[in-house]
DNA sequence: ATCTGATGTTATAATGTTATAACAATGATT
DNA sequence: AATCATTGTTATAACATTATAACATCAGAT
């Protein structure tokens, strides 16, 4: 396969940045499809026109975004391609992730107790004045912004949560380590929706083509103790890195 | 000027290139226009969020691009374009601009001595059997590609012609410095022309709306010990950088 | 004449990108 | 068992990008 160089010495743009995305492109338009052996590093080299040094680093992307899998003396191969997830699920979607290896970064945006707007507030079903711990999370997966969870939690029962423990785990995780907490429901509610400027630019849409999102909003009911509580989250999803498949077994 | 950051920090491109481009498209939007003040380098670092450094490397390049000029002490102000090129001067286009102080660069595609086409050979006048030297010549000006020189020279007069020599000469300077060479008269023809896809791409015009070039052929007619030699060049210019006036003074 | 604001210069440092090279370890083939 | 192809690791080096900081120099205004 003797092909052109794709890489473009004039842009700025770094040249293992090039050959990651020419190599996405070629997976995206199946010309390379699942279980494809790529070619050996030597071989890009020479293909791109670029040192092991810099293919290497285009294929550590690649496999730490999930789109790859290397194998020591056997070569580089594509890997299947995640970009579902199943809303039956009550697990979140970056355990799921990471249950697939694909590495997922964290950014904690806020993570503060504030009295909530009346809105979170009915549905809670707060006392008045009661805080809520309000958390704001970013996560990063497949290479780039995936989505954004709004967390609204009483903070009598959570406390405090450091940012550490938050950018490390999933809310699953960490509400179901909370001692005498018991889930008993969950709600999900899908719907599009269009972002307001400060998600389109976290989600890094600005100027892309598809302005709508994904909207889950996710009602957790629970015991506490003697009495019941509500967990309520809000997420949105880049429509451009992955879509939702609807699942479900009649009996 | 309170102005949101325009530096997209999830981009692989260098943050002073982006600055770069970002106040390119001010000036071509006539947002900033002649003459006009920009903001000082600590308001730009502030406005975009970047450190001197950064801000000045970005007007680094401006002013080698001839977008600007800085004055110690007093600030840095938008450069007329200089977008015109004059026909009826012998000299160089490459001359014209490095008077100017705008820096140009130079890629010698082809350096050799070849059996010319026979349209060629009409041109010049070449016994059957006779070699010319053929260069191939991109120059960069404004930060892109602005114009090829396909140029094509008697090999017995000029003989070989280090690619160094050419990368660093207009072809005026070179053929001005042969000995016993006199030039006698030029004629230069300009027309529309569109280009096949080598031009295109390399002026890369690929994708662009502009798909007709200015062609420019240059007959040199010149004295050489006692015979009358010609040469001969084809010039293919980028519109989106330049374009030519004519003028004429009448006695 | 002095102060202020602007660009010019220099030094230090951390990190990112790219290339070249040699060698190690593993899987598959002969 | 030996060899070959392939990915993994390490070292060295050059250059690019970005930040922080201090100081020099110049133009214009008070």
């Amino acid at each position: 396969m003797i092909e052109a160089s794709k890489i473009n010495r004039n842009l700025k743009v770094p040249y293992y940045y090039q050959l990651y995305e020419s190599i996405i492109e070629n997976i995206e338009n199946n010309i390379l499809v699942e279980g494809d052996k790529l070619a050996a590093e030597m071989e890009l080299c020479e293909q791109y026109g670029v040192s092991r040094i810099t293919v290497r680093q285009a294929l550590k992307e690649l496999e730490l975004n999930g789109f790859i899998v290397r194998e020591r003396g056997r070569g580089t191969f594509v890997r299947r391609k995640i970009e579902t997830h199943s809303l039956q699920k009550v697990s979140s979607i970056v355990d799921e992730l990471r249950r697939e290896g694909i590495k997922t970064e964290n950014k904690i945006l806020v993570n503060k107790a504030v009295i909530p707007e009346e809105r979170v507030k009915k549905i809670l079903n707060l006392n008045s004045g009661e805080q809520i711990l309000f958390v704001k999370r970013l996560i990063f997966a497949y290479g780039g912004p995936l989505y954004i969870t709004k967390a609204y939690l009483p903070y009598r029962i959570t406390g405090k949560i450091s940012t550490r423990v938050l950018r490390e785990n999933s809310f699953t995780n960490i509400i179901t380590d909370i001692p005498a907490l018991k889930l008993i429901h969950s709600k999900r509610i899908l719907e599009p929706a269009v972002p307001d400027a400060e998600i389109l630019e976290l989600l890094c849409l600005r100027g892309s083509a598809k302005k709508v999102i994904h909207y889950l909003q996710t009602i957790w009911t629970a015991r506490y103790a003697q009495e019941t509580v509500t967990l309520y989250f809000e997420e949105y999803f880049n429509p451009t890195k992955g879509k939702f498949v609807f699942e479900k077994n009649y009996e």
